[in-house]
DNA sequence: TCAAAAGATTGAACAAGTTCAATAAATACC
DNA sequence: GGTATTTATTGAACTTGTTCAATCTTTTGA
């Protein structure tokens, strides 16, 4: 059940197996149907998840009712609105299911107690909060510096397991584009190639 | 000479002075002049950095030869590379020095020496690295939302002091636009104002 | 202090991306 | 299995932002 989680743990850093156990008992299991919500705009975000199977995304609500999207997760990938989560202050983000999922959960308290704990686990985030924020970084110089045709080039190249299981208005609203300009875009590819 | 620094670690988590005083004393100072390098493409970042006065530019170079900046870093902020210090390959990143500035510099090995004997510093950088996150998160869903107009509006209203000190050339390079547009923009602002 | 360099403004022509509307294709649901 | 709904494509008109070139202003450095 948790072996997935614990693998993943193990990629980040060394660990004991103890130790580790420990830190995967804190974790409850959810499963999740396509189109409902893990979080809503509005609510403080109560977890920290990781995606044992299916697919999320993870969106913003401008004020012209336009959804951006900040990333998808699918399976092996951890979600959360760590803003809300770490402050508990009303997120604005949501958190929905593309697919029928299962996710395992981490309570702030119980996350907290491993912080205590279980010194590595502080380690394990610092890590993981690096290499996110790293992750972040690159997409934001990408989208200063890159044509819309060329993000999508890349999303293909980066992400070619995803491009099966979105639907253009998904991939649109992660490139910060209209559905019909991906549209157009991928014709002229098509044409091109 | 130090005390910014101590200032600035006590205000991201409860800490000994003893504790922080030890992770202070691994810093080293350096002063550097406007127009120069502490960091170009191409080297390893060999430092976590902390401006202690002055003011730096955090800059990526892309292929048509623009430059595009990932953020500014005044006193009191922390500068690097993330990605290079931690992964120990080549910088894609240049940080200038928009103003003579004096620094605070940690090596990796003086970090790690850190990680290990002074417990709490692997929370500081966690919650440091958290927190920058979550910043860039929002410049992320603003960039992908808002139109060029209401970015400089924000950057305005976010970095009053900042306005004063960079040229236009440098803030639209930070906004992703180009500096003939920001001029149009502000022309716009002023009229209608 | 003054010449050179860098920064700022403006306009005109252009390119990138949006919006709206219509239609076709795929998917979901009973 | 067929209908309703969602998704994808296309075109035309429009808006946002770029590029280039010229001019003006400010800053820098010998």
């Amino acid at each position: 059940m948790k072996e997935l989680l614990k693998q993943n743990i193990s990629n980040h850093i060394f660990i004991s197996e103890n130790e580790r156990d420990l830190f995967c008992n804190l974790f409850e299991h959810k499963s999740i149907k396509k189109k409902n919500f893990l979080l809503e705009a509005g609510e403080i975000c109560k977890f920290e998840g990781f995606v044992v199977s299916g697919l999320f995304r993870i969106y913003h609500l401008d004020k012209n009712g336009f959804e951006n999207v900040l990333y998808f997760a699918m399976e092996n990938w951890w979600i959360t609105d760590i803003d809300s989560f770490t402050n508990e202050k009303p997120s604005q983000l949501y958190i929905e299911a593309l697919e029928d999922s299962e996710v395992l959960l981490i309570s702030k308290k119980d996350k907290e107690f491993a912080y205590i704990n279980l010194p590595k686990i502080e380690k394990l985030f610092r890590i993981m909060t690096q290499k996110t924020h790293v992750a972040l970084q690159r997409r934001m110089i990408d989208n200063l510096s890159k044509t819309a045709d060329q993000r999508y080039l890349d999303f293909i190249e980066k992400y070619p397991q995803l491009l099966q299981r979105l639907t253009n208005l998904q991939i649109a609203a992660y490139l910060g584009i209209s559905h019909e300009f991906l549209s157009k875009i991928r014709k002229k590819i098509v044409n091109s190639g």
